[in-house]
This record gives structure tokens, C-alpha cells and sequence, in this order.
DNA sequence: TAATATAATGAACAGTGTTCATAATACTTG
DNA sequence: CAAGTATTATGAACACTGTTCATTATATTA
């Protein structure tokens, strides 16, 4: 019994080693650049090996990129925004979504880029809501206080990340520069979507 | 001399002809399944012949976004908004750009997924920016008549810009479905986006 | 008509994702 | 320990991609 489990670890520490090479790669080569073929040189296997651990190129992507929404969704949670009064929560929740965001570029790039194959990506990692529903519920608890306008909270929250979701992709693609600048637009923006919703 | 006007006549009408596959191939097969050879297929010649009137395949590309974004500027501008009540024409002119994004999506898809190497493309077609000008002449006229809150108006622009963007991308990804639905979002993204800039 | 400028061709190069028969390895059984 | 079996790695092959360029064909000029 327990060489399976050592197979099975020895499968799983390959898996992971296919996983780790190609995130690093986007992040210092970017997602275009990304291949196959330049994952299996770096962790020093023939190209077909990798279909043996995943079903394609795109499987790697999307995992990736669910890796990355647990990891800014965890961030998130750790505010401990539920405790806070809701206009606050909003601020810091968003505000933290967004520099998450920034902090590589390449990963949230993928996002954007392989986005339209990615449909069935919820299923596989249904973690990946947890951002929306900590937005959601940050929203409904502010429509009870009567601190914000009543509203469809899922649309609201769907609208508010999609406004972050820009900003950062804009700062991305503007090359935008000097981090007072960046601040000063995240900041505003945050600002305009609170007052927007706000009685 | 007329029959170097011919010839260059000749090399125009190819060149559109190139120019007009590649637009109606994104359109129909989407952005990612266009391909330089299927051009030279499509408008029966060579795969190399398109270089000898494009630099490259991005040079396609870029001018295919530029158009779109002439053709978006242009039905703004007959809105005429210099001539509206600033919160009105911020409105009517955010709704336009939605909805004229949503249009024809591959196209706006083709923005975002090349973005990163188009940084070059301003400078190619200056006009591109008079999207954000028109946006930046309605806020600096709402904030003289004290209908805005006083901000930088370029940054405010982008701002603003940047949350539709974000909620076309969104909607595109997403694939929501339902003129009503999508109708009801972008109407409730501007009110949020007007109310968050109002004094 | 011959010389010249221009443009189309398609093979070639270096790359891509993916598949699969073959070879090598590791494990199980006699 | 040896023979047989299951698992995994290999690398060639397929069908693509963008791009270049020597060669060929065409059209203009002398």
C-alpha cells in the first residue's frame, strides 16, 4: 500500500514541479511567451510528458489562475471585513483586491487573455466565488444598515469588481508608472464606486 | 502620371482588401483564429504577399482597433453633448461607448488582448484619443458649473473609461445573456459612476 | 523589342500545441 | 531471482503559426 501512496506522491511532485515552472515563467516571461515545450526544458522532460499530468496547456492556465484568486481571496478574508462598518469594508476590500491584483501583472493578464475558453473554470474550482460572495455580503450588510442604496447586491458586486477589474487592466496596458499615481487613481476610483452606492 | 495614380490605386484597393478580410475574420471566427495565412487565403493570394503591404500582422491588427475607435468617437461626437446638462451628457455618452463596444465584441476583444504591444499606437492614429478628450471636455464643463466634484479631469476620464471597459470585458467573458439584463448593468454602472462624481 | 522596376510566389525557418507508437522503467507475480 | 505486466518517458510526426527571401512572373520604361 504504501508504494502507491509514493507513486502517487511521486506523480503529485511532478504535477506540482509542471505547475510551478509554468507560473514562474509568466510571471518573468509573461503569458504570451508561455509554451509547452519551453515548461518541459525547464524541469528537464521530453514535451509529451506533460500531457500525462495535464489535459492540456490550458489546464495549467486556468489552475494557475485559480491558485491566484484563492490567494488574494485569502488575503481578503484575513480583513476581517464583516466586522467592520460597511463603507469601511468596501474601501479596504476593494481597495486590497486591487493592489493584489497589481502585484503580477502577468498572472491577472492570463486572466484577461485566456478568458473565453475558461467557462467551465467555476466548476472546477468553485473557491474562485469567494471574492464575489465576501463582496456580496459586505454590500447586503450596508442595504440593512441603510448606509447603501437597495440594489440586486450580486449585480452591484459583479459591477464593482468589473470597475477594479478595468482600472487595474488600464494601469496594465497604459504602462502606467510612479507609485503616488497609482495610489491616487485606485484611491479615486474606489472613492467614485463608494459614493456611487452610498444613500 | 495617371498611370502611377492606377498603380497606386491598385496597391490601396489590395491593401483594403487585406485590411477588410482580417476585420470580418474577427468578427466572425474571433480574434485568437486569425491568421496570416488564412488572409492570403481568404483574398486569394500568397501568404507573403501581406507583407509587402503590412509591416506585420499587428500593423493589421492596430488598424483594425483604430477604426473601431474612430467609428465609436464619431457616433459620440454626433451626440452633440457640449450641448447637454453635464450629468446628462456623461449619460448619454458612457451608455453610447457601452453599448457600441458591445457591438461587435471580438473587436473590443482584439483591444484587450493585444493591448500590451500596441504602445506604438497612438502615436500612428492621434484620433484614438479623442474619446477620452470629448469625456474630459464634459467633466471640466460639469465641474466650472459646479455640477461635478472638483478632480483632475484627465484622471477622472480614465477613470471612468476604465469601468466600462472593465463591464464590457466582464459581460463578454461572462457571456450574459439577455438584452434586459445587460441593459439593467450598464445603466446601473453609470448611475454609480455619475452619482460617485456629483457634489 | 530589350532592359528595368515592381510585385507575387512558395519554399524554408523557427516556432507552436498535441498525439502516439515505441522504448524504458518500475512493480508484481511465479 | 527471472519473467511478465503495468506505468511512464520519449521523440518523431502532424498540422498549424508568423515571417523572410531568393526566384519567378508581370508590368512599365527606354
Amino acid at each position: 500500500m504504501s508504494i502507491q501512496e509514493r507513486r502517487q506522491r511521486e506523480r503529485d511532485e511532478i504535477r506540482q514541479k509542471i505547475f510551478d515552472a509554468a507560473s514562474q515563467m509568466i510571471i518573468t516571461e509573461g503569458y504570451e511567451k508561455l509554451s509547452v515545450r519551453k515548461i518541459a526544458e525547464k524541469i528537464q522532460y521530453s514535451p509529451g510528458v506533460i500531457y500525462n499530468y495535464f489535459k492540456d496547456k490550458n489546464e495549467i492556465i486556468r489552475l494557475i489562475i485559480a491558485e491566484n484568486h484563492q490567494r488574494i481571496c485569502d488575503h481578503i478574508k484575513e480583513l476581517r471585513l464583516d466586522a467592520m462598518e460597511p463603507r469601511d469594508a468596501l474601501y479596504k476590500g476593494l481597495t486590497t483586491f486591487a493592489w493584489l491584483m497589481l502585484e503580477n501583472p502577468q498572472h491577472y493578464r492570463a486572466i484577461m487573455l485566456s478568458g473565453m475558453d475558461l467557462t467551465p473554470f467555476e466548476e472546477e474550482v468553485p473557491k474562485t466565488k469567494s471574492i464575489m460572495e465576501l463582496l456580496i455580503h459586505t454590500l447586503e450588510n450596508g442595504m440593512q444598515q441603510e448606509v447603501f442604496c437597495k440594489s440586486d447586491a450580486k449585480i452591484t458586486a459583479v459591477l464593482l469588481i468589473a470597475s477594479i477589474l478595468g482600472l487595474v487592466n488600464t494601469i496594465i496596458l497604459d504602462k502606467v508608472e510612479g507609485k503616488e499615481v497609482l495610489a491616487l487613481m485606485i484611491e479615486s476610483q474606489i472613492h467614485i464606486l463608494v459614493k456611487g452606492i452610498t444613500k
